[in-house]
DNA sequence: TTGACATATTCCCATATCGGAATATACTAT
DNA sequence: ATAGTATATTCCGATATGGGAATATGTCAA
């Protein structure tokens, strides 16, 4: 098995550093067309295409023709998987000083609770079972 | 050139979906050993042990020797720019109704900001030039 | 020492990349 | 029709993957 498609995954889509700049810029709101895109990040037009047809392929961006050009918007709703995942992560660096066990046990819940549903592999028999 | 290393950044290493199931895991607060990460995961050794060296070599795992084990934990703050680049869309699906365009507006301030820090090439000469 | 266990590393292969160059496609204007 | 512009696609090469198999390294126990 060899590495997994850029497009695959939202996770793969976006771990190229010139393809979040793409989501970056769309995210302005405005709808920019190739030329605009391939000016401002400095690489050839067909590499731009090529990222955009990525983000395309994993619904991150959307076109819709405008004579001779294709304005591109951005979608931003396939980003909230990384969101999602990202966030259960965030009390570690907001809760500087207390509960980072509790937060830890409340992930476990959570966890625990995905691996109910998913059907998983076999969970630990015991939380915290390896003293030492 | 190729595609960029999965040690060569936090994005890159988190693409994997095996790699964020090891980071869920060790999430939860207890270290674990190699051995039961394998049983959890359901792939062999060898491929776990690889998993494990990208996330060490990108900071976010760390290992300590117990015996003839060796100790993962996760080390959260390497995931700290992830979760400050996905921030800035959070807005997209949080404010259902309100303020899309303000929020449109508001990230274009930060992007302006980005881009003069930042040694960019240049920025666009004016926003929403192309009527139509 | 010998054997058993835990983990890491090396070698292999099929596969996918990313960018450049060249080319194809599509639309516009004259 | 012809030329020009905008975008996408194809071909190429260097590179990196992820998993399996085999092997190496390290540690414990008797």
């Amino acid at each position: 098995m060899a590495r997994a498609a850029t497009t695959s995954d939202v996770f793969n889509a976006i771990a190229e550093p010139r393809r979040r700049e793409i989501v970056d810029l769309l995210a302005l709101g405005a709808q920019r067309d190739v030329t605009e895109l391939v000016l401002k990040l400095g690489i050839r037009q067909p590499a731009v295409s090529k990222h955009l047809s990525v983000l395309r392929k994993v619904g991150l961006v959307a076109a819709h023709k405008d004579g001779q050009r294709r304005l591109y918007r951005l979608n931003p709703r396939e980003l909230k998987p990384v969101h999602d995942w990202i966030q259960n992560f965030e009390r570690f660096w907001t809760d500087h000083l207390a509960g980072i066990k509790e937060a830890a046990e409340q992930t476990a819940k959570q966890l625990a609770a995905r691996d109910r549903a998913a059907s998983k592999p076999q969970p630990f028999s015991k939380e915290q079972s390896h003293g030492r």
